[in-house]
DNA sequence: AAAGCGGCCAACCGCAAGCAC
DNA sequence: TGTGCTTGCGGTTGGCCGCTT
């Protein structure tokens, strides 16, 4: 953030156009602005921001009210924390459109994109930091995919066990068998003929409603159990050891564990997950072991 | 208790697209 | 068609605050 600093004076040597824009406060907002700002826009309504700061008396730029406006004032804006189901539909969005964050905004009601923004960049990107791989590389999307996304779908189970237990897990079946994911984990995880399904397909954008995404809407109706039908094939075990090895397995799930910590990093090295990665080094291996994925702040979400 | 550190997030910036004239 | 203005978007910054040492 800028500082709010006092205007330079340029009495001297200005023009009436710096001058007017010398004026121009920055910086946090004022209450009184605030109150301005809205009881202008609920009077004559949004647009023309320029215009609209003159009118209403604000000593700011239309962009700075529009945006003060869009991400803080607006009535239907939805404060706090991001729900899992808020979480995951960003980390599969994120991985269709990239960093279009208006556009992933769009279908999570009462979210700004500023803030998906944020929460991709602190949260996310701080994951991929730790890993010491880019966040918008193939191989970070596919450890979301494959390790950060079903723990969400597995938290959001456990938050609504009645309502989505199964759907989730074709969810989670759905997002382990997408092209991006590495052929070794896509067949670890693969199970046959999951339906279609997009994540968006059942979402409510009912703005009046600000009530967040529902896991029905997230996840369609399927009653495959995952670990009872997914094997890892044994031509890609490399062992016999793992040649048997269920989905669980292969995420060494704790019921009471939901951060990344608990992935079974030797049943994802059996699949071949580290191979290829000469230049950065077994990344996972050493980094993602290291206890990091620390997911806490994550599932404390639901409590709040 | 104080200093250091890191996360969060509001608000800024530059750029580009859209539009009116 | 060119120009200028407005709007929207994505990237970045930095103050605040809580936690740790």
């Amino acid at each position: 953030m800028r500082a709010a600093m006092p205007p330079i004076n340029t009495k001297n040597m200005s023009t009436p156009l710096e001058e007017e824009e010398s004026e121009l406060r920055r910086g946090p907002w004022t209450l009184e602005e605030d109150t301005l700002l809205t009881h202008y826009i609920a009077r004559h309504g949004e647009g023309r921001w320029n215009m609209l700061a003159k009118c209403a008396g604000l000593k700011r730029t239309g962009k700075s009210c529009r945006l003060r406006w869009l991400n803080y004032l607006k009535p239907d804006i939805k404060r706090g924390n991001l729900t899992p189901q808020e979480q995951l539909l960003i980390l599969e969005l994120h991985s269709k459109w990239g960093n279009r964050w208006s556009k992933i905004a769009q279908h999570l009601p009462g979210r700004t994109d500023n803030e998906i923004k944020n929460y991709w960049r602190t949260r996310v990107q701080k994951q991929a930091r730790q890993l010491n791989i880019e966040s918008n590389s193939q191989r970070f999307l596919d450890a979301v995919r494959c390790f950060w996304m079903p723990r969400l779908v597995q938290k959001v189970e456990q938050a609504s066990p009645s309502s989505s237990s199964s759907s989730s897990s074709s969810y989670l079946k759905e997002m382990c068998t997408q092209s991006t994911v590495p052929s070794q984990l896509s067949s670890c995880c693969t199970v046959p003929s999951f339906p279609t399904f997009s994540p968006l397909a059942n979402k409510t954008t009912d703005i009046s409603n600000s009530s967040s995404v529902t896991t029905q809407n997230i996840c369609p109706t399927d009653s495959i159990n995952i670990s009872d039908q997914t094997e890892i094939p044994q031509h890609l075990t490399g062992s016999n050891v793992y040649g048997h090895t269920t989905l669980d397995q292969c995420y060494n799930i704790d019921s009471n564990d939901y951060g990344m910590e608990g992935i079974s990093f030797a049943s994802m090295s059996a699949v071949g997950f580290y191979e290829g990665t000469s230049s950065e080094g077994n990344w996972m291996c050493t980094e993602m072991s290291d206890n990091l994925w620390n997911m806490d702040d994550i599932w404390q979400l639901r409590s709040m």
